[in-house]
DNA sequence: AACTAGGGCAACCGCGATTGA
DNA sequence: TTCAATCGCGGTTGCCCTAGT
């Protein structure tokens, strides 16, 4: 009894992806919507498990992704977010348009904490490091930490008026102009309670794939028989040539970079 | 030029949540 | 209501690249 694996483990590949997987995966998902992950290894004819092309996907080939570092006012959201929200990475992705939970993970790991500690800060509670020792010193019980449960579940009732008290976490370093676009974010409660509102995706609705089974061609999409053949000539021709417009061409051109970048490893 | 250390990022792992029979 | 199957998330690992010596 007990849980069965995702996957078998014999036989199943692991780790990097190469290019050809990359094609498949593209063209199966493009074909068939994303569906019963689990289904999509053995139907698209990929020897990985299911997890691994869930993964695949959302956080590289998605055509919606944007590629390269964050942007400083990007940078700023992401900080505010985490001090509202803690590690809930997924959740603060979702405030990201083009951005990757996994990305902002890594991102905030390798480059957010450093700057905050630099400035002083303590990347857990966004609070002054000097106060924070004395805060656990005094009073290591209550948790105050943006990280505290009881202050996550308050959050879905800040909405709105996500109070701008918090939203004066570390700005120090962002240059004036960036402090502004937050502030002026913060300060306009229609956009804050539209980016604390859950079911409000600030990615491009217009990406949407087909519901599973339903062809490509029906959303008016090229037919795919040309395989990726065709999503790497759109380098070429450029995607509008082709009336594709369900996707956000800087997108798919991403992905068609990154299947590039595959090509050279 | 060769070696080493550190940083960055893609991918994996494990667990909790959700769904459906 | 229970439990197995599946999904999705967050933490962690490991590889590759680059800068420094």
């Amino acid at each position: 009894m007990g849980r069965q694996p995702c996957c078998d483990k014999l036989g199943v590949k692991k780790g990097p992806w190469t290019a050809e997987e990359d094609k498949k995966l593209i063209s199966f998902i493009l074909t068939n919507g994303q569906c019963c992950w689990r289904a999509v290894p053995k139907l698209a004819g990929l020897r990985r498990c299911g997890k691994s092309c869930r993964l695949r996907w959302t956080n590289y080939l998605r055509p919606d992704l944007k590629r390269g570092l964050l942007t400083e006012a990007e940078e700023q959201l992401v900080i505010d977010l985490h001090a509202r929200l803690g590690n809930r990475w997924s959740k603060i992705a979702a405030r990201l348009p083009g951005r990757t939970d996994n990305e902002i993970k890594n991102h905030w790991n390798t480059h957010i904490k450093k700057k905050l500690l630099k400035m002083g800060i303590d990347p857990v509670t966004h609070e002054p490091l000097q106060e924070e020792a004395r805060a656990t010193k005094t009073s290591s019980q209550a948790d105050h930490s943006p990280e505290s449960d009881n202050q996550h579940e308050q959050l879905p009732e800040n909405n709105g008026t996500a109070s701008s008290e918090n939203s004066c976490s570390p700005t120090e370093n962002g240059s004036s102009d960036e402090s502004h676009l937050l502030d002026s974010i913060c300060d306009n409660e229609p956009l804050m309670s539209c980016l604390w509102e859950d079911e409000t995706p600030l990615v491009d609705p217009s990406w949407e794939l087909p519901p599973a089974g339903q062809n490509i061609n029906n959303v008016g999409l090229p037919s795919w028989d040309e395989n990726c053949a065709w999503l790497l000539e759109c380098q070429d021709f450029g995607i509008q040539d082709f009336g594709f417009d369900c996707f956000n061409d800087v997108g798919v051109l991403n992905t068609l970079d990154t299947l590039e970048m595959g090509n050279k490893h």
